[in-house]
RNA sequence: GGGCGGUUAGCUCAGUUGGCUAGAGCGCCUCGCUUACACCGAGGAGGCCGUUGGUUCGAAUCCAUCACCGCCCA
């Protein structure tokens, strides 16, 4: 074996060997319990960034695990054509070549598209390898398959059958850039310093009224004027008449609740078209709507002289006009949240557009009862509040984009406006006849597409061996702004097609944070490539990481220094193997004796604390708490079984001592099973050097709970013996003239031999009943010397006796306070009494130092 | 504006149902290349557990308040 572990020179080969051996590929013949994870699929719109190394680490270790526990695991892989994002990225790189999609046109557009899925979805696909995520390729799916999309029809069909789809009218946010209306969930807002500008309305029959507006051009398409009824300084206004100025039009004065009295002066210009709560008093109040706006932003004012101005122009001009006019009464700055395009970055213009709505009441009511009666589980469980409360106020769901990209509506007009939903492009309409049909333009919001992602993957809508077999789900991984925009529609649509929910567990991971906790993001340039960190410290460190922070908290933030410690770790397993190896030879397998037949302290005491060990692991991963699972590991590998159980038994070892092997053989074996689900490169590697007929690890089986050898007096002897081994070699270290090793203790309660010889052994001392000559330093359970030593540092003593009085002087008074006596649990009490008496045991001895 | 999470050693984080004598990794100091490992071993320094109150025999842990940081949703 090489003298240090080199994760690149592990890792190369493993993974082709694991997927030619066919250890990803699901069986839907098999026998076994199923167990599925989906892969949320990554956005086709560039690299793996952190998150999805950490999303991908997630489900991998429950996947591996599932196998390992005897379960038919099928780990679904796939991507997203994310419509808007992936037109995004392909326009800006258009746009650095000079170019724009209008220019080259629809298929020169749609070439560019497809070639860029390809190379990107390759990328993704190798990055998930190098991660060790044990996918299924077979099954790989992308979101615009032939089959995919007719899945998607099909869905959009079956609702619209139902009734639950419509076109209506309504204010989304419209992105003018994208030419396209996003939802809620895609609209980023940013705190903008602009202008709040008082401008004053004329009243037929004499006086005015102002209004306060920080877009003053949308009052080209003001239908009215509002003021809370409520509100004494208006209210006599309600029923009059304003006029719009520069524009002449007569404004009804209406009185509407909605109205802030405390915003600007209190009274309201209504712009339906152009404003999602002026719609709504426009609805209530029967007013007009008017569009004054282009979809480019450009407006839409035919006879002013702002018409066909950009937005800011027009702004400029009607400050102007409104000047001369008289009509600005004022001018105050203002600080305020602007909404932009989440993928662009453009000003969102709230816009009246003709939209397909999808209907959320029924939906709703079932997704939330499923999760109220306990069929979706949430982990951490705070996650299902934050669900039923976005449910609670869920809207229609807008699912039409107005985008070169995605799904196209399978709906068709007719020449004489006759509207047909279907699959397959209908021959004529179904209701005149008419063979002059054309396809509805927008295309579905690509979340539509997704929600439909656990059985759309699996074959649905026809009834598949993969549907049967898998549907539903087991897992759904992601972060916890997916909620809202996946994982309520995927149960939603889950409960409407399958009937079932798509999935039982959904598990919210942490967000990675740069190191300076910031966002990490490209655009802040705070990103970091996986990959570069694999190259550097390989994937099972950055697994290992990943697994110990992505469910203990909201937020993480990316430290390398702790990476690189697992990377140690892996060292650290690697070079354990080697003094196992070298003990067994090619000699024969030795058996595991039973817990009956142990009779050596360290032999009882690991096999105990690796009992301990599955036991948290397991339950780490069954409880979704990796980092549980990750310390414990941990803990046991290096902390127990390295630093005293493999210290205690090199002279065994290297006397090819069987009971030795045996033990050193099982736990490490053991060991490494527990820990493939997180490091699996590692793992195998060292798992296929161990002796034997070597399948692969995830074929060997989780280990069985070793309840057999739990042995809690061992723990305690040997806890007893840790600490005197670790007082005797804090005296070499900090008293003068002691040596590295050697010296004689005397233990005040002699009687267990194995005890004696342990410490012997370990603690590099003779242990004696007569001491030779020379300074007694008192131990918890003995006296040590050191023939060379003389007198202890007074110094170092005297802090430790400084350190022990403060101790002391608190559980005294403890025990002093009468209600402690009364109140506090017997044991409590009796403990902190031997605690006194310890440290008082131990304040004598120091003292008997100076 | 509503909600969620965080504030513990120089840094990044653990601390289950209140009993803590507060831990880990990295970093720091001292010593050691003793054939598993210097990607190591041994020892050591370092913390009024964000503020102010409250509950309790006892609070890092429970409650309230405030402050700051981050995120989500309006």
């Amino acid at each position: 074996m090489k003298t240090a572990y080199d994760p690149q020179a592990i890792e190369a080969g493993w993974y082709t060997r694991w997927e030619k051996a066919g250890l990803f590929t699901a069986d839907t013949k098999s026998d076994k319990p199923k167990y599925t994870i989906c892969l949320p699929p990554p956005n086709v719109t560039g690299e793996l960034h952190m998150g999805h190394a950490l999303n991908g680490t997630v489900q991998d270790i429950w996947a591996r695990y599932r196998r390992m526990t005897g379960y038919e695991v099928l780990f679904l892989p796939g991507t997203d054509h994310a419509a808007i994002a992936t037109q995004n990225v392909i326009e800006k790189r258009l746009a650095k070549e000079g170019g724009t999609k209008e220019e080259i046109g629809r298929d020169a557009f749609a070439e560019l598209v497809d070639e860029w899925y390809r190379t990107v979805g390759a990328t993704i696909v190798s990055q998930y390898r190098v991660l060790g995520a044990s996918l299924d390729w077979t099954r790989q799916r992308f979101t615009m398959d032939e089959r995919y999309v007719r899945a998607v029809q099909f869905a959009f069909v079956a609702f619209y059958e139902r009734g639950w789809i419509y076109r209506a009218p309504r204010i989304v946010n419209w992105c003018p850039h994208d030419l396209s209306a996003i939802s809620d969930l895609e609209v980023k807002w940013q705190t903008h310093d602009d202008v709040l500008y008082f401008i004053k309305y004329p009243i037929e029959g004499g006086g005015d009224v102002t209004i306060a507006t920080v877009r003053p051009e949308t009052m080209l398409a003001d239908t009215a004027v509002a003021v809370n009824p409520g509100d004494p300084r208006f209210r006599k206004l309600i029923g009059k008449t304003a006029t719009l100025p520069l524009v002449g039009r007569r404004l009804p004065i209406v009185g509407d609740e909605a109205v802030d009295k405390d915003f600007g002066t209190g009274a309201l210009k209504v712009t339906p078209g152009h404003d999602p709560m002026d719609y709504d008093i426009g609805q209530r109040h029967s007013l007009d709507v008017i569009n004054a706006m282009h979809p480019d932003g450009r407006m839409n004012v035919p006879g002013l002289r702002y018409d066909g101005l950009p937005g800011v122009e027009a702004r400029k001009l009607v400050v102007e006009d409104l000047k001369r006019d008289g009509m600005l009464v004022k001018e105050e700055p203002y600080t305020h949240d602007v909404g932009h395009c989440d993928r662009c970055d453009a000003i969102i213009e709230p816009l009246i557009s003709e939209q397909w709505w999808l209907r959320m009441d029924k939906m709703r009511n079932r997704a939330v009862a499923a999760s109220e009666g306990g069929k979706v589980r949430w982990h951490p469980e705070r996650y299902e509040r934050i669900y039923l409360d976005w449910m609670g106020g869920l809207r229609d769901w807008n699912i039409s984009r107005q985008l070169w990209l995605g799904h196209r509506v399978p709906v068709y007009h007719c020449d004489n406006g006759h509207v047909i939903a279907s699959v397959d492009p209908p021959e004529q309409c179904t209701e005149c006849g008419s063979a002059e049909l054309t396809q509805d333009t927008d295309v579905l919001d690509t979340w539509f597409s997704s929600a439909l992602w656990p059985f759309a993957t699996l074959g649905w809508p026809e009834e598949t061996e993969d549907l049967r077999t898998f549907y539903p789900t087991d897992m759904n991984c992601t972060a916890r702004e997916i909620i809202f925009l996946w994982v309520s529609r995927m149960i939603m649509t889950g409960l409407e097609f399958m009937g079932e929910v798509p999935f039982s567990d959904v598990a919210i991971h942490c967000q990675v944070q740069a190191a300076d906790g910031r966002r990490m993001s490209k655009s802040l340039g705070t990103g970091i490539d996986p990959r570069q960190i694999v190259d550097k410290y390989g994937a099972d460190a950055l697994r290992a990481w990943t697994a110990s922070v992505a469910m203990s908290s909201q937020d993480v933030r990316y430290d390398e220094s702790r990476i690189e410690g697992y990377r140690r770790f892996c060292n650290k397993l690697w070079n354990a193997a080697k003094p196992i190896l070298a003990s067994l030879g090619d000699g024969p397998v030795p058996e595991l004796p039973g817990p009956e037949n142990l009779e050596l302290i360290e032999d009882r005491w690991m096999l105990s604390r690796l009992a301990s060990a599955q036991r948290e692991i397991t339950g780490g991963i069954e409880g979704f708490a990796f980092q549980d699972s990750i310390a414990a590991g941990y803990g046991c590998a290096w902390n127990e079984f390295c630093d005293w159980w493999l210290e205690a038994s090199k002279a065994r070892l290297k006397a090819k001592d069987h009971t030795a092997q045996a033990i050193g053989l099982f736990c490490f074996e053991t060991l490494l099973r527990l820990l493939h689900p997180f490091m699996p490169f590692v793992t195998e590697e060292l798992w296929s050097r161990m002796p034997g007929h070597r399948d692969f690890v995830m074929r060997a089986g989780w280990p069985d709970e070793l309840h057999q050898y739990v042995d809690g007096q061992a723990e305690v002897d040997f806890e007893r013996l840790m600490s005197t081994v670790y007082e005797i070699r804090s005296y070499r270290k900090t008293v003068a003239g002691a040596p590295m090793k050697g010296g004689a203790a005397r233990l005040s309660q002699p009687g267990d031999s194995d005890w004696e010889r342990a410490l012997a052994q370990i603690g590099e001392v003779a242990v004696v009943d007569e001491l030779p000559p020379g300074k007694q330093l008192g131990l918890t359970e003995g006296t040590v010397v050191f023939p060379s030593v003389t007198a202890a540092d007074p110094a170092v003593t005297q802090k430790r006796l400084d350190a022990l009085q403060k101790d002391l002087d608190r559980i005294e008074a403890k025990l002093e306070n009468q209600d402690f006596i009364t109140r506090a649990p017997v044991e409590e009490v009796a403990k902190q009494q031997g605690r006194a008496d310890g440290v008082r045991a131990e304040i004598e001895r120091l003292k008997a130092l100076l």
